[in-house]
DNA sequence: CTACGAAGTAGAGCCGACTCTAGGTCAAGA
DNA sequence: TCTTGACCTAGAGTCGGCTCTACTTCGTAG
């Protein structure tokens, strides 16, 4: 309905797959790079830049990085140029976070498949024992 | 104290990392394969099998299966043989989940290692031009 | 004795991240 | 005109997984 020049909190919700609960949520605990826009109404319209700022939320989210966390980065976005520094230090200091996460998942992996195997032959020996009778 | 007999829950919480209140509340969710004896006092003491079923419960939870997804899981075992190929589909719907999880993960990852390394250019292209002047 | 530390029970409290409710505005369609 | 549906705000409620409190009971060390 806002055609090109913006999207309505329902339409961003459709196109990420947050709920508009989620999304005012988010905008309060201000994670939003910018300020959103509002229409007549009051009603919020969302730029496509809105919508990439959110994505790259959602991965953070995602990964596991707190509200808190995000929105000291975006307060740091939102100061302008001369804090890359301070930026790349929280950027660095989850992507070793993630690393641990997965490192953590692969090994709870390797016993669930080795698990899964185990049951696999067993349950499979039952069966043939079945066939064979 | 116990000696070679059984683990005190003290022993057990510093051999898994897990306090003294999340092993009397796992007990307590009964996701425990076997009711954890008691000793003078009434004190619990654990076994070496435990210990061992613990440190599973433990990945399980550490990979984001929920507790009453060890419960459903730990009362088959207790059961006892016969529904292995029910543990079987626990096992793999679970093993599926931690599969996207980890796939998502290293989404994310990616994402973020772009971001670091576009930042981490930018602030050493400032420090060169800081060190040429 | 007294005090301490580690254990016990029952049940309340906490935290993060939403999610939902209540009550209201507004525009378009039947 | 009336209803519907999408939106608004402020604030309450939910859920999972612990975590903590209050109070008690032991066994041992000073």
């Amino acid at each position: 309905m806002l055609g090109h020049m913006g999207l309505s909190i329902g339409q961003v919700a459709e196109r990420t797959g947050l709920s508009v609960h989620a999304l005012r949520f988010y905008e309060k605990e201000g994670i939003l790079a910018h300020q959103v826009h509002r229409g007549p109404g009051g009603r919020r319209v969302y730029t496509e830049q809105d919508l990439a700022w959110l994505r790259m939320c959602i991965m953070l989210r995602m990964s596991g990085m707190p509200v808190p966390e995000i929105r000291r980065y975006t307060d740091l976005v939102r100061q302008g140029d001369g804090n890359e520094p301070q930026r790349l230090d929280i950027l660095k200091e989850h992507q070793e976070r993630v690393r641990q996460q997965m490192a953590q998942l692969q090994e709870c992996m390797d016993l669930i498949t080795h698990k899964v195997s185990m049951y696999e032959d067993y349950v499979n020996s039952i069966d043939a024992r079945a066939v064979a009778q």
